[in-house]
DNA sequence: GTGGTCTAGACCACC
DNA sequence: GTGGTCTAGACCACG
C-alpha cells in the first residue's frame, strides 16, 4: 500500500494514517467508493496495533472521509475528493508555516532562509515520490 | 524576554524552550557568562509550569549550552555560540525536511509546493520579527 | 413487503427485522399458518445480507412466532398473536421510557418534554404509516 | 457525580457519558471553566476502563464542548453552553422520532400510543429527577 | 496528579 | 472476513 509510518515523526501514529488517507484521496490515489484495506490488514502491514488504525480510521469518518460499509469495510465518501483536496493545502501550510516562523525567529537571516528551503526543495524533487 | 510558547505547536513546551535558547545564543542575543531568567522568572512570564521550565533548563545544561553557578542561577556556557550555531541549521533544516517530505509525498504538484512555500516565505519576510 | 431497515436506527438490523415481525404477526397482518418471505427474498427486498435476515428468523423461531414447514419455508406458528400482541407494548413501552428517562435526566424542563412529545406524536399522525 | 451508565442501555457507554455531559452542560450543571471529573476518577466512581472515559472525552473536545488545560485537566469549554442547549433537544428528539415511528409502524393505533406516552410521562414526572 | 498515545487481546454484530 | 466497543495496562509529557 502506499502509507509508511515513521515513528520518529513527532506527529502520532493515527494522525499520519489520517494524514496519509486524506492525501490519497485529494490525490485521487483513493476514489469515491472504493474500499480501503481493513484495519487488521494495513495494521498487520505497518506493523501497528489495530487499534491504532481503528482509531484514524474512526476519525477519517467523524471528518467524513470514509463510510462504513456494515460487514463489508470502510470505502471513501462521497465528494470526500473535494474535502481533502482542500484540506491538504491547510494541513501542509500549517506546519510549513510553524517551521518557517520558528526558522524566522532564529534569527536566520531570510538570505540564508530562503537558500535552506531552495537546497532542500531541490533535494525533495530530484528524489521524487520516494515512497 | 524573547521566548514565545504555543501550546498546540505540536512539539513540547520544554522542547520549544529548549530550542528557543539554543537560537538565542547561536544568534549572539544569550552571550557567553550571561544569566539567563530563572526558572521561576520564566515560568510566571510564560504562565507555564516551573517544572516544565526546569526540564528545559535541565536538558540545556546537559547540552552543554547552560552551566550552572551556584547560588547564582543559569549562565550560558563557554563556547555554546559555536554549538548552538552549528546546530540551529541542523534543527531547522530536520523540520523542514519532514514537511516538505510529507508534501511532496501528497502529491502536491512541485509547482503547486513552489508557490505555497514561496507565499509563506514572502509572508514571514513581511511580517518580520513579529513574534 | 411491510418491512423497512433502518441502518442508523442503533438497534442492529437484525432486531429490526425480529421486532417488525412481532408487530405483524400482532397486528394481524401476518396470520398463523401463513409463510413468510424466504430469507433470501427478504434479503433482496431489503438489500441486506441473508445471513442477517437468517438469524433473525432464527431467532423468531426460538421466540415460537415462526415455525419451520419442512421443504417449504417458514411460518407463523399457532398462538404467535396473542404472544406477539402482549409483547408488542413492552417493547414499545421498554424503548419509550429510555427517551423519556435520558430526557428527564437532562434537565429538560417538563414543558419542554411535553412539547417536543406532543409536537412528534402529531407529527407521526400526520405522516400516517408512510414507513 | 452526576453520571448514570446503563450498560444494557443499547447506546455505547461513551455515548452515554458524551450525552450526559453534554446534558449537564446544556443544563448549566456544569459551566465553561470548570473542570470536569478526571479521567480516572470518572471510570473509578462508574467502575469502567479509563480508556473508554478517554475516549467520551476526546469526543466531547472534537465537539468543543470541553477544553484541555495540560497537565491540569479538561475544563468545560467557553460557549460549550449554548452549543450543548441547541444540541440537548436534536439529540432527545432523534431518539423519540425513532420510538415514536416505531410504534406508529407497529399499528399501535394512535389512541393507544397516546395513552401510553401519557402514561410513561406521567410515571416520568412523579419519579422526579431520579437520578 | 493530569491527559495522550499505544499495545494487546477480548467479545459483539454484521457480511 | 469486516468494523465497533471495551478492558487492561504500559509509557510519555506536563503541572
Amino acid at each position: 500500500m502506499f502509507f509508511h509510518i515513521d515513528p520518529h515523526d513527532g506527529l502520532a501514529i493515527y494522525d499520519q494514517i489520517v494524514r496519509q488517507v486524506k492525501f490519497a484521496v485529494a490525490s485521487g490515489v483513493l476514489k469515491t467508493g472504493e474500499l480501503i484495506p481493513s484495519v487488521r490488514e494495513l495494521a498487520r502491514e505497518l506493523t501497528i496495533n489495530p487499534n491504532t488504525v481503528a482509531r484514524a480510521y474512526r476519525q477519517l469518518q467523524d471528518d467524513r472521509v470514509l463510510d462504513a460499509v456494515r460487514g463489508t469495510g470502510l470505502e471513501v465518501a462521497g465528494g470526500a475528493c473535494e474535502r481533502c483536496r482542500g484540506e491538504r493545502l491547510k494541513l501542509i501550510r500549517a506546519r510549513l508555516r510553524q517551521v518557517l516562523a520558528e526558522a524566522q525567529q532564529s534569527r536566520l537571516e531570510t538570505r540564508e532562509l530562503r537558500e535552506l528551503v531552495e537546497k532542500e526543495l531541490s533535494a525533495v524533487e530530484r528524489e521524487g515520490t520516494r515512497i
